[in-house]
DNA sequence: CGATGCTTTGAACTTGCTCAACCCTTGTGG
DNA sequence: CCACAAGGGTTGAGCAAGTTCAAAGCATCG
């Protein structure tokens, strides 16, 4: 039944995530809905955009996955992020002409290129939040990195990826879409496609996860998180105070 | 006889990679000379910057050196980055009100605060660049921590600090100041103190590194950037290419 | 000259890696 | 409708890199 998502989920996606960013006037809505109209389709594993490369216009994701990554000479190969639909690749170029990494789709996506200038204020108020949260992702892949072992950091993964679905409304309950090969998350994760493996199987046994046919459950993100010491990502100063 | 810089010494770092980053005006250099003269001293072990807390202004560091840190639950420490002299805090704050790291000095520092707003076009694209590189160091940061094993990471966070002191005119010939211990440099690779220890030993004795009292040389940079994969990040277009 | 903080050392241990094979599913072409 | 290829996922056995714990050495600085 998903096949091919209509233009107006693809819209919602974007949407709903840029909105969540910042409030959203309803010319900038139009302007979106006017630009997905055409979108870009990609093909899995093609480079969206290549290291050193000079940047030219932002460009959203409607709907796939896609990750950053580099390359060594001998092989060896990291993931620096995942990008999901409802974000923006290079939202903040005005002063960053060339590509850090190389983006690459995971599977089939759709894109469309946003204006590079002359934004609207709202929406590059958006982008500039989207892009404090990319600082906080990188933050968060490196406390994952570094100090944390083989389980934590695929919760942990888990679960950043679980939030950042939800604010895109691609979370469903306690299900979520699941796209990533092992190789993929041990790439990601600093380890083994082989302990990537074992690892995942073990929390299985625990009852921690499901996970099959590119979908993945949490049963209880909450002991989860606070198993693995897990906090959501806050840039904003004025967000909701609980009982506040 | 370096015990106390001068305010022209802190005047020259700052300046210097400012300078690098993006060419300044006299107006702009008068400027920052008027900021420098009055400088703020911070301890070793004091928070410049707390996590979560409101950003107000950029906060430029005469000399001395901090880290980025986060500290977990059960006393795990991840260092994400360090800031040297003449690199700025905060740098570009608008959209982001809160601080994503708690920033702690290592040593005796004096810094100086930028105007928040209202900033010479110079030093406001001096500034973003800089943000850019910064965002390069977090990535390195990553493929370190991921994929580099005990010795490549050392030797790979050498180079980029080398490359860093380099920018600001601390880098004497082969040698620089080095005012990292064991502990900092194993919260920083996701090691331990005492593996850092032994790597340290080894790589002295195989004559790649000299290090004691507060200095390091890096017997042969260019050998031991070949070995571990290092690479100058690049964020600009317009940079000089070799043999132009 | 005692205290404090940093470095060094040893021995046992664990986590995650390597290599190599096998299995299963899915899609494709005969 | 079957055969086969390709891309993931699973398994086992041996191994290596890095950890843990604990103690001792060595500076530097009041």
């Amino acid at each position: 039944m998903n096949g091919t998502p209509s233009h107006l989920q693809l819209l919602a996606c974007l949407e709903t995530r840029l909105a969540a960013m910042s409030p959203l006037s309803g010319d900038t809505r139009a302007m979106l809905a006017r630009a997905v109209r055409h979108p870009v389709i990609v093909k899995p594993q093609r480079d969206l955009l290549r290291e050193g490369q000079q940047v030219t216009a932002p460009l959203a994701i409607l709907s796939g996955w896609a990750v950053r990554v580099r390359l060594l000479e001998d092989g060896r190969r990291q993931v620096f992020g995942f990008l999901l639909p409802g974000e923006v690749i290079c939202g903040r170029h005005q002063f960053r002409p060339r590509a850090l990494t190389t983006v690459v789709s995971l599977n089939r996506m759709s894109c469309c290129r946003l204006p590079s200038s002359g934004m609207p204020a709202d929406l590059s108020q958006a982008l500039a939040m989207g892009q404090a949260l990319e600082e906080a992702h990188l933050l968060a892949h490196i406390l994952r990195l570094g100090r944390l072992n083989a389980d934590e950091r695929l919760i942990d993964l888990f679960l950043e990826l679980r939030t950042r679905l939800d604010l895109c409304g691609l979370l469903e309950g306690d299900v979520m879409p699941f796209p990533l090969t092992q190789e993929v998350l041990a790439d990601a994760t600093g380890l083994t496609q082989v302990h990537v493996n074992r690892t995942l199987q073990q929390m299985r046994r625990r009852g921690d996860i499901e996970l099959t046919a590119g979908r993945l459950r949490l049963l209880d993100p909450a002991k989860l998180a606070q198993r693995v010491g897990y906090r959501e990502p806050r840039v904003m100063t004025d967000e909701p105070v609980v009982a506040g």
